[in-house]
DNA sequence: GAACTTGACATACGAGACGTATGCGACCAC
DNA sequence: GTGGTCGCATACGTCTCGTATGTCAAGTTC
């Protein structure tokens, strides 16, 4: 009956996060109470400064496990896209892409990882959690890149300038009035536009 | 002898947006005390709050003023660029690109505009300035689309993921270790990204 | 198995920071 | 010249974060 301390730490912490999840995408990062966040999950200050040192630790936490989930949801999507055709890696990138977009129209994602995160964490390409969702992304491109599906371009600018365009335009359809009328017209201008790094067929 | 008041007013108004900028630029939009910032200013927080409101206010109008800096300097690379050619407006494009890239690369901007901007007046698109660097885009955007240089693709889809890849861009030159390698990577990126929204010839 | 130690968490305290309500004094009108 | 208006300063209350200290259960050692 050995661990039964760590075993309710990362009952805990789990707490914590999800609490600091409906807290932060509700109210915002400086608007979210420490003490009614604690208070939520049944603790106090003392269990979130023990754990995550300060209230930007938490964020960081909170960030990492919904990168995770996004790029878990990305892979997910661009291997289904992937499988059932002959190979074709374009699709899934695209797949992928549009993937990112509908992901960003909760505002759970949209309010903490779009929107705060940068703001309090600074660029994504230097989080801890060495940002999943762009990894993901990156994977995909220098597969392409190797095998000649798309231009040699630099990879590393590549992923970001896609992974980029698909949130920021993700970020425009849901600032919009018709979210379900604006979002083809964002998928469609993204396929275009990530058409530009394809190689001349 | 008329309105001596409103002079002074707005005096007080641009020193307030003046040491504004600076606090935000380098402390961050959250760490900036009211206190020092209107101390800095010669006055007290009583302007502050006479003259914008609240603090969201302060930042509203210190984005503004920096964003009509950035679209009037996109505005006049793109005129020069296209100028001297015949009426390649696609030029003009990519240097506004490349300029909003570089102008990035400002820390006051990237700070205030990229980062805290958006995390606390909520997204570009729906700013009180109405954001002029979109504005610039777009106007450009819809020139060639009509002259049939790009693709019939919907104007504010393009321009505002154009305007993001950008923007998203240069935030990742500015966070890497050695920028001046890295920007022409971005820049190069960029263009051929937007190539794809181009007319094939 | 009992005393000791560790460490996760709670509580108490201090230091700002924001926003508002009130007061003052200079400009403008008549 | 007098009264009013308005821009700005001052004073106050409230909230929140971070730290320092206390406490009690779980694990450890002999």
């Amino acid at each position: 009956m050995a661990g039964k301390r760590l075993e309710k730490m990362e009952e805990n912490r789990a707490k914590l996060i999800a609490a600091a999840r409906k807290a932060f995408a509700e109210k915002g990062f400086a608007n979210a109470s420490m003490d009614e966040l604690t208070a939520d999950a049944g603790l106090t200050r003392g269990a979130l400064y023990h754990n995550f040192g300060d209230k930007r630790g938490l964020l960081a936490a909170v960030v990492d496990q919904l990168d995770g989930e996004m790029a878990a949801r990305a892979r997910e999507i661009g291997a289904k896209s992937a499988g059932h055709g002959e190979g074709d890696s374009w699709q899934a990138l695209l797949a992928e892409g549009a993937a990112y977009i509908e992901m960003a129209l909760d505002p759970e994602i949209q309010r903490i990882v779009l929107l705060d995160g940068p703001a309090v964490l600074g660029d994504p390409s230097q989080w801890p959690s060495q940002n999943s969702c762009l990894a993901e992304t990156r994977k995909g491109v220098r597969a392409m890149v190797e095998s000649g599906v798309m231009k040699p371009v630099d990879i590393e600018a590549a992923s970001r300038l896609l992974n980029g365009a698909a949130l920021n335009a993700a970020l425009w359809v849901a600032a919009s009035d018709k979210p379900a009328e604006v979002l083809p017209k964002a998928v469609e201008a993204f396929s275009l536009m990530a058409d530009g790094f394809r190689a001349k067929s």
